[in-house]
RNA sequence: GGGAGAGUUCCAGAGCGGCCAAAUGGGGCAGACUGUAAAUCUGUUGUCGACGACUUCGGUGGUUCGAAUCCACCCUCUCCCA
């Protein structure tokens, strides 16, 4: 079995312009591919996640991956499948953003040995005449056909800049430019991206009556038809400054029963036996399978340490023993006291907890609150510096948020 | 360039001089039920020294005892005509 077939497997290819080519080529590992990333935010998220997991399936089976970093494409904002216009960034933002993406994906491509390139497409784009471009490559597009493009069809309605509608154009000139220089006939993507892409093979057949090929994975859908990977705070980060590796455990802990095994097969490298074993758990038991799931997402994203310790915190808190040394934690010094207590609400916020103290009050008063496996209901309640004894206090907030208090 | 309309709290979307911290729905948070799942039901959802006070309805000024609501100018967006 092939690569190909795999990721056919595992249900990530959603449109291919030649499956056949495709096939073999990426077969063969001899495939020379791209996929973009534009910096938008300074950390790389799930939806990247898959991406650089597919680049990671085709390097092992020899194909050379181009990570194309769009600190070009990201000055103009990419308009696929959003409703409304992007702000634009500053140049300094985005420089920064491209610092924070390279070191990411070091972290799960191997470059060494030019196994694998990284380059920027501000190194070309931003150099772009004008004149000279539209005549070279404008001549190429049709803009009847571009408004026709399904990744407009929600903007067509709500106004789309001529900013943003050139976004394609850039893209495509990145698939011609990389042919040119590297020899890259591949593009892969995520499947919002097949009108952007599709651009770009018929430049390069327009422009060098050459073939080049493209082919999108499907999103990463939850059971009601939404992109995972987001929570009301925002993405699911792969810094662990932003999403710690405890919390990034427990998103996909708790993923719903029916996207486990999706996830399992998208997201993770584990065997399809192993998968489809797993996939025959039922009720309760699908528990399990949501563990592993965590477990091996952590470990590709911080390592085998952070997925351990993820792993026996989680274990320790919902098992009722009690382990804390994993625990989002938070110091608090004993100033803050005032004769020898503080109120439970600065408490709460002051761990971030909660956002206000209005809504410390309510968390408190609807009984969401635990200290020390003690539910608290007196919104008025002090923690005396006793609590402190044994150097920090477990707050617990509702369900499945755990923290640590240490006292300095 | 001419004309018409819109901008409200996390989102969608009511309100069109006082009864408005602002209907309703979604989302979020918490409670019950559970398997750290889903569905369901209940409560809650601007801030704070909290039966009260303070700051919000694109921006800046104005009218008025009183403005999200009326007026002027400005900004942004949509639509129609060119």
């Amino acid at each position: 079995m092939g690569v190909f077939e795999e990721l056919q497997e595992r249900g990530l290819i959603a449109q291919m312009t030649d499956e056949n080519e495709i096939r073999e080529l990426v077969n063969s590992g001899k495939a020379v591919f791209y996929i973009g990333f534009d910096p938008t935010a300074d950390s790389l998220h799930v939806g990247h996640f898959m991406a650089l997991c597919l680049m990671k399936r085709l390097q092992m089976a020899g194909n050379k991956p181009i990570a194309l970093i769009g600190g070009g494409t990201a000055m103009i904002g990419d308009p696929s499948g959003k409703t409304d216009m992007r702000k634009m960034m500053t140049q300094e933002t985005i420089q920064h953003n491209c610092e924070c993406f390279k070191k990411q994906m070091s972290r799960f491509i191997d470059f060494s040995e030019d196994k694998a390139m990284m380059v920027n497409n501000a190194d070309w784009l931003l150099k772009l005449n004008y004149v000279e471009l539209l005549r070279d490559v404008g001549a190429c597009f049709s803009v009847n056909r571009m408004l026709t493009a399904e990744c407009y069809k929600q903007r067509m309605e709500r106004g789309l800049s001529f900013l943003e509608f050139n976004y394609m154009i850039m893209q495509s000139y990145d698939f011609l430019s990389l042919y040119q220089r590297f020899g890259c006939n591949l593009q892969f993507g995520g499947d919002d991206q097949w009108s952007n892409m599709l651009g770009g093979t018929e430049l390069i057949r327009r422009k060098l009556g050459k073939d080049a090929y493209a082919m999108t994975i499907n999103l990463l859908l939850n059971s009601e038809g939404k992109k995972m990977g987001k929570t009301e705070k925002g993405a699911v980060w792969l810094d662990a400054e932003k999403t710690s590796p405890f919390d990034f455990f427990q998103y996909w802990r708790n993923v719903a029963d029916d996207d486990v095994i999706k996830c399992l097969k998208m997201l993770t490298f584990l065997p399809m036996d192993e998968i489809r074993e797993l996939a025959k758990l039922e009720g309760s038991e699908l528990n399990k399978a949501k563990e592993i799931l965590a477990y091996e997402l952590t470990k590709l994203v911080h390592g085998q340490e952070e997925a351990e310790k993820a792993l026996e915190g989680a274990r320790a808190l919902f098992g009722s023993k009690s382990d804390t040394d994993n625990m989002p934690s938070t110091e608090i010094s004993s100033e803050l006291f005032n004769d020898g207590s503080i109120a439970l609400v600065d408490l709460l916020v002051e761990t971030k907890l909660a956002p206000s103290k209005g809504e410390a009050r309510r968390l408190i008063q609807q009984g969401g609150i635990s200290v020390d496996d003690e539910k608290i209901t007196d919104m008025k309640s002090e923690i005396s510096l006793s609590a402190f004894e044994k150097g920090f206090a477990v707050i617990k907030k509702g369900k499945k948020v755990f923290h640590k208090v240490i006292l300095k």
